[in-house]
DNA sequence: GTGTGCATGTAACTTGTTACATGATTGT
DNA sequence: ACAATCATGTAACAAGTTACATGCACAC
């Protein structure tokens, strides 16, 4: 349930259409929650009939053949988004593909293991340069939204506003060094068992999928 | 889509019934793979009905006035389980509450955001100490699964089988870590923002909600 | 005129959550 | 008798994914 306080957040930047906020939300929040836009507009329309922000419906071009509508925080919205902060949630359970797979691994052969762990180490490594060259973009201050927020913030808060940015994408940083790190002593961990395995690329046998009595 | 392989992962033990897997799942996958016991039951009627696993009712006590349905893995189910193995999957995009709420703490006061990094600190040391543990019983041996799993696999693969599982807890134990240190970095972020602000306990003034123009 | 971007959605489906519902068996 | 544990589900809902669908505006 983040989507709608992360739209209410980027809303409190300013008033925009749900085609504006989708621009804003791949280029920021995308990068911890992710949606698609079609998700944005049900969510808008949700958030809408709350009375958690409001629509107002603009001309688009000059000759207004269509129309699209700009959305505003209402007070209730701005009261939603700061419960929101200050309320103290329960992490969601863990749920990770890659390290469900990483414990059953025995299954598949050696060569497969290493592909697992290269790929891991490859998302990681991609993810690490995006975070980093997302901090860099957020201590120059270079992102549009950003410099959206500090246009409306007073000035003593603008500090703030930056380095808790960059607190939260310098720890996705580490988290994705972290997975790196892991995928390497996985790689290591594959050549040693390969080693001391008797001969071939399988660890064990294969599953059989005989039945059997209990 | 990880629980039908993971629900795979464990037949490949031995044939058993939806409540004995659904408690061999909290002990073990449930770590990095939450799913309540009446998801379990669901997914195993739609693996039985696309023919991943059989199931054969047994009757239960001695009059037998009720029945139970333990589950083998068929050849299909099987193969599928190593073809899931070997499959490279593109991870899911990220998602994650703490993340998104972090990088909007300026709209909250500063005893709120240590709050939330107290918080974030203390899961993630709850969950270190629970992974820490569990890699200890895995060491040792001492988990009834993995001696279930370690009977039917011949000896040459025990150390793999084990290397693995206590490879992904060690890299559990390595997140947990990374998470606790940035929950540190964060309330020392916090108290030099709060020694840097003017006075009083907010960081920015709250969020409006008033309407503006476009 | 044509492609790119602006703009807004619906529909069907999958996955997962929460709550409810029931009853037998076993040990004390 | 009673509690704990074994045992199996259904129903309603929420959240998220994928595919489809439409059409204006603007610049070249």
């Amino acid at each position: 349930m983040s989507l709608r306080h992360a739209l209410l957040a980027l809303l409190e930047a300013g008033a925009m259409t749900g085609y504006e906020l989708a621009k804003w939300f791949d280029q920021s929040v995308a990068y911890v929650w992710n949606a698609q836009h079609s998700q944005i507009y049900t969510e808008l329309r949700k958030l809408e009939r709350e009375g958690l922000v409001e629509a107002r419906t603009l001309p688009r071009g000059e000759k207004a053949l269509a129309t699209k509508r700009a959305y505003t925080l209402t007070r209730a919205g701005a009261k939603e988004l700061q419960r929101w902060v200050g309320e103290v949630e329960q992490p969601p359970p863990l749920r990770d593909t890659a390290y469900v797979k990483a414990t059953y691994l025995e299954y598949g052969s050696f060569s497969e293991a290493r592909a697992q762990f290269r790929a891991h180490r490859a998302h990681y490594e991609a993810l690490r340069d995006q975070f980093e060259a997302h901090v860099d973009e957020l201590e120059r201050g270079a992102t549009a939204l950003l410099r959206r927020r500090l246009e409306r913030a007073p000035e003593e808060g603008h500090q703030a506003i930056i380095a808790y940015k960059v607190h939260a994408y310098r720890g996705l940083v580490a988290r994705a060094r972290t997975e790196i790190a892991w995928a390497e002593r996985g790689l290591e961990l594959v050549d040693r068992l390969a080693d001391a395995a008797p001969a071939g690329d399988a660890a064990i046998r294969p599953p059989s999928g005989e039945a059997f009595e209990i």
